[in-house]
DNA sequence: TATTGTTATACTCTATAACTATA
DNA sequence: TATAGTTATAGAGTATAACAATA
């Protein structure tokens, strides 16, 4: 990791926790100690996709959206499953374009819509990028045992089902 | 809470877990489904303060650090508690100034630098958010499992202290 | 020379909304 | 009317860098 990296990353990721004071209650340190461990990880990826590859999420993110469905994706599609808007799909679609990653191609049934999809170049692109993202992730959370991994993976699963239920519940 | 809160909520978090594919490796399930709880909960308290309170979650957590120090802390102290560079802590501190929340005050020992605290409106405004804040938080919390609450406190514990003494240690 | 704080600028990410072409 | 996609704009959040005042 390069020592820029490092700065930057740490840059962006205070110890959160140190918000919590003795009285806070044990949610809050928590979801503090939750906050953390996510800033850390996440700006240590995006990091790594700007140094290594100039990229960043959201473009990982579509790309991998794209990797999925071979045949590609409408644009509204992509919108929908990545719970962003039109317009923004529309930017990160232009610059994967001008640099060749993916291409636009016109539905003869309906001349409003666009398929998009990954390019050869765009395919052996995100192949590389996500072997790297793999590794990231592999290494950063090596050092977890096993236990921990399984009951982190146990109790996560939990919470993100209540959350979603949440809010869900309430639309 | 409100439907629009909800739909800015969900608008800014996909399921990311879905990136993952069958052959994907146990790590990258366990950190796309950390990064989405994570992300859930993040958003729904980004979008709690900026209706509730018409704030954001960096000027709370200026605030935050305020209301721990009653002396109140000079700027440079608070760029580097909160890791982020001078010039933002300047732009915070004049919007929460403004609105009569903190103060600078100069110091006699070194005409440079001034220290922030929080006004008395300040310390009340913030006692209203952070009461808030914690119920949020409690309430989100509050399905889980004593059991799963537990393990997710070691866990993430564990996890976190690898992941800073992977930085520092490479540093 | 180094540090404190300010200012100016730029970039990423994302939302809202007006617009067009088509359905 | 409704939908697909584009364009323009705005705002949060953050970084970099040049600068003045002071140490």
């Amino acid at each position: 990791m390069s020592e820029t990296l490092i700065t930057a990353t740490l840059q962006n990721n205070p110890d959160l926790e140190s918000r919590a004071v003795p009285e806070d209650h044990q949610d809050l340190r928590l979801w503090l100690r939750l906050l953390t461990c996510c800033n850390l990880i996440e700006s240590q990826i995006r990091s790594h996709l700007r140094t290594d590859f100039e990229s960043t999420l959201p473009r990982f993110d579509l790309m991998a959206q794209l990797q999925r469905t071979p045949g590609g994706m409408k644009m509204s599609e992509l919108s929908r499953h990545m719970m962003v808007t039109n317009g923004n799909i529309t930017g990160i679609t232009d610059q994967l374009e001008k640099e060749g990653l993916v291409e636009r191609i016109k539905v003869a049934t309906d001349r409003r819509s666009s398929i998009i999809r990954l390019t050869a170049k765009g395919k052996r692109s995100f192949r590389k990028m996500a072997k790297s993202h793999e590794e990231w992730i592999r290494s950063m959370f090596a050092g977890l045992s096993e236990k921990n991994r399984a009951s982190l993976f146990e109790a996560l699963g939990e919470l993100k089902q209540m959350t979603q239920v949440n809010l869900s519940g309430r639309a």
